[in-house]
RNA sequence: CGGGGUGUAGCGCAGCUGGCAGCGCACCGCGUUUGGGACGCGGGGGUCGGCGGUUCAAGUCCGCCCACCCCGACCA
């Protein structure tokens, strides 16, 4: 911990974010330009979104594998709109063991090229479908302009990587995912989300179709939490996965892949944090209840340091801290945790001793006011009732903060002005000259076309042309 | 790659017109403290980004180089 002030979200928002993140302990700058250092408090919140991710990938039949963090530089060469879109970001390998070698190996910005190449191997016969492998892993991409877990050269991620016998199937697969990543920052990370589909400026290169789950950070950019791809059978023609059918005749696979990465830290830290630093969805928190003993001598230790040992008993079903430091002071402490997030604070003094009391703060209501006296029985299922309310008043609360900046313009000016702070919600033609026209002019781009819009038609934002689709615009990260 | 800026202790900085390298925070020790960011005393810590030049003497002046940051074009 160094000064003690942070910069307010309003007065300079992203140096808000850098000061919480680097104050928090989650990351730290490392040596080398553009990457990063994921501490063990941002690491152990990793691990949750993992734990969660990785519990639903499983429920939903895939299972996990290991794939090269080389890949060789012709399989990238395969798929033309894919080598397209990432040649620009690529990290290439020229020299192995001191020699210079024959093909270049690109460090994976992606794996469809390498895992598309071993299912064509794997893959015979309509019996080996679905194919249906997640990988947790590192991907490199060389960025220019990098912000801790946002944009980074180096980043962690899942990819899912699937092959189906149809069209339809895979489409499903696509979307069920795209459901999955919804699902889970919703009810694991009380982060709402706009599930939609992305224009075609805006798609992975190489895919037919892009999802994404859009989330609203604090300052009302748009973040991009996680996509799903329907790759069609781009990748399958391009690596030769193909299948025998019931009809012993040669078909090609149809193949997606899906991946939500590290970014999704940020957008936790963006869409709760406040003034006071980070405030940690109570599912994913590394630490869920920390405890504060209190206390001014010996005397008084030896009276509230047994209370503290009992409690965390009794909380064992929970992530509990008990922070015993003594040489910080109680207020200290309170501030600490409050920058680190953690849901709930303990404090256990020689007073709550004689009362058989224990004073609880909850985090996501700030300083005193969340602050309140309860009896020590029966701590457990308070808790757990806390913990829930606290889930649910963070989503209710960025729920209420997106929706009272989505706007829906009725002419161009008032786009212009909407996307300055917040979002418009609009018709498009789905040209993509407007599209780029609105983004060269205001610097917001399409998000996504909703996948849940009421029919209807209206006229082009921009252009005023027939529209049969609405779509997201904002400044996005 | 284009425009702007900065390099002095772990971090943030001061160091004028050249003359023993400093301050705050952090860190270590001791004591007093402890229910919202404690205090006192003592202490450790430096190739002043690098190389070269001017000078009796360079953190300071000059030249070249390097690195990083901010703003633009690209992105999960």
């Amino acid at each position: 911990m160094t000064d003690e002030k942070l910069p307010t979200r309003n007065e300079n928002f992203s140096e808000w974010y850098n000061q919480v993140v680097l104050r928090a302990e989650m990351a730290d700058y490392a040596p080398v330009r553009g990457c990063m250092i994921v501490r063990p408090y941002g690491w152990a919140l990793w691990e949750n979104i993992q734990q969660a991710l990785d519990l639903r990938f499983k429920a939903t039949g895939h299972v996990n594998a290991a794939f090269p963090l080389l890949i060789p530089m012709s399989f990238m060469e395969k798929e033309k709109e894919h080598i397209e879109g990432l040649s620009p970001e690529l990290a290439v390998v020229t020299i192995g063991g001191g020699e210079k070698l024959e093909e270049p190996l690109v460090v994976r910005p992606t794996s469809e090229t390498i895992i598309g190449h071993m299912y064509a191997k794997w893959i015979k016969s309509y019996r080996d479908l679905p194919v249906l492998i997640n990988q947790w892993g590192n991907v490199v991409r060389w960025e220019m302009r990098t912000r801790l877990f946002l944009r980074t050269l180096e980043f962690y991620w899942q990819e899912g990587h699937t092959a189906h016998a149809t069209a339809d199937e895979a489409q499903a697969e696509t979307l069920q995912m795209l459901e999955t990543y919804a699902d889970f920052a919703i009810n694991e990370a009380a982060v709402p989300v706009i599930r939609g589909r992305k224009s075609e400026a805006e798609k992975f290169a190489g895919a037919l179709r892009t999802y994404s789950i859009e989330a609203m950070m604090g300052d009302t950019r748009a973040l991009q939490a996680g996509t799903s791809h329907n790759l069609g059978q781009n990748f399958a023609q391009a690596f030769d996965i193909r299948y025998l059918d019931t009809n012993n005749e040669l078909q090609h696979c149809w193949t997606t892949s899906w991946g939500l990465s590290t970014r999704f830290i940020g957008a936790i830290i963006m869409t709760h944090g406040d003034d006071q630093g980070l405030v940690l969805p109570p599912r994913l928190a590394p630490i869920q209840v920390v405890i504060v003993p209190i206390f001014r001598n010996d005397d008084e230790k030896s009276q509230v340091m047994p209370v503290v040992e009992r409690l965390r008993g009794e909380l064992s079903g929970f992530r509990v801290r008990v922070d015993d430091r003594t040489e910080v002071t109680p207020g200290f402490k309170f501030n600490d945790w409050e920058m680190r997030g953690v849901p709930l604070r303990i404090e256990v003094g020689p007073k709550d001793v004689a009362k058989g009391t224990l004073a609880v703060a909850r985090r996501d209501i700030a300083g005193k006011a969340g602050r309140t006296f309860v009896p020590q029985a029966g701590i457990a299922a308070q808790v757990a009732d806390l913990l829930e309310d606290i889930h649910k008043s963070l989503y209710d609360r960025a729920i209420k903060f997106r929706d009272e900046h989505i706007v829906e313009p009725k002419d161009y000016p008032e786009l212009k002005e909407i996307v300055q702070n917040g979002w418009a919600f609009a018709w498009w033609c789905g040209d993509a000259a407007c599209e780029a026209k609105i983004k060269e002019e205001t610097k917001a781009t399409t998000r996504c076309i909703p996948l849940d819009q009421s029919a209807g038609s209206g006229r082009c934002i921009y252009c005023g042309k027939p529209a049969s689709e609405k779509v997201y615009f904002a400044r996005a990260y």
